[in-house]
DNA sequence: AGCAAGATCGGT
DNA sequence: CCGATCTTGCTG
């Protein structure tokens, strides 16, 4: 039924190998009768616990435990006292590593397209191999992906800051 | 129990 | 540039 739909080997690579090659992936949500479909256009790496932008990097905790699961499963978690940030867990087991997306098409901002989408706390460790409202289906890259340094995170130091772990289309 | 900070966004 | 808004994790 869903054929285009991409399973686990997909997500268990390295994160700096997934993060990207999602982009141009399409992202589904099921949402009442409908499926919201978008292509994701913008992601960042987070990468184990020595990036100290990684919410990994001060070890496992309540709120990043799914991080530590092998690549598949969703991490959702909540910033700012207001927005949603929607995560792809990738890597081995007990490699905890996640890819932002931090954009769509139609809706750029990670907070902007939780918002719309309708993603919330109830996602978080739902299974994109298996999960019958959100997964990601295969797509073509239309472009070539560009890289930079990631948002928001100046706290993290020099060295992480600096890493070109945002991809995105240009 | 209290507090400071945060992978953001929209308005000045 | 600054405030909104609240969960999390650390400190005591």
């Amino acid at each position: 039924m869903n054929s285009a739909r991409l399973t686990g080997g997909f997500f268990t690579r390295d994160v700096l190998e997934v993060a990207p090659d999602l982009l141009g992936k399409n992202i589904v949500v099921k949402k009442k009768d409908a499926e919201a479909r978008c292509r994701i256009t913008e992601v960042e790496a987070y990468r184990g616990e020595d990036d100290l932008a990684c919410h990994a990097s001060k070890g496992k905790t309540a709120r990043n435990y799914i991080m530590y699961e092998h690549g598949g499963f969703i991490y959702v978690y909540f910033i700012y006292g207001m927005y949603w940030m929607l995560n792809v867990v990738t890597g081995p087991a007990a490699e905890p590593q996640a890819v932002l997306i931090r954009a769509v098409e139609g809706f750029a901002g990670p907070g902007k397209l939780t918002r719309e989408l309708g993603i919330d706390r109830s996602f978080y460790g739902e299974n994109l191999e298996k999960s019958a409202r959100i997964w990601v289906e295969e797509g073509p890259l239309q472009g070539s992906v560009a890289t930079g340094h990631r948002i928001g995170i100046d706290y993290a130091g020099e060295y992480w800051m600096t890493r070109p772990w945002r991809y995105f289309i240009v």
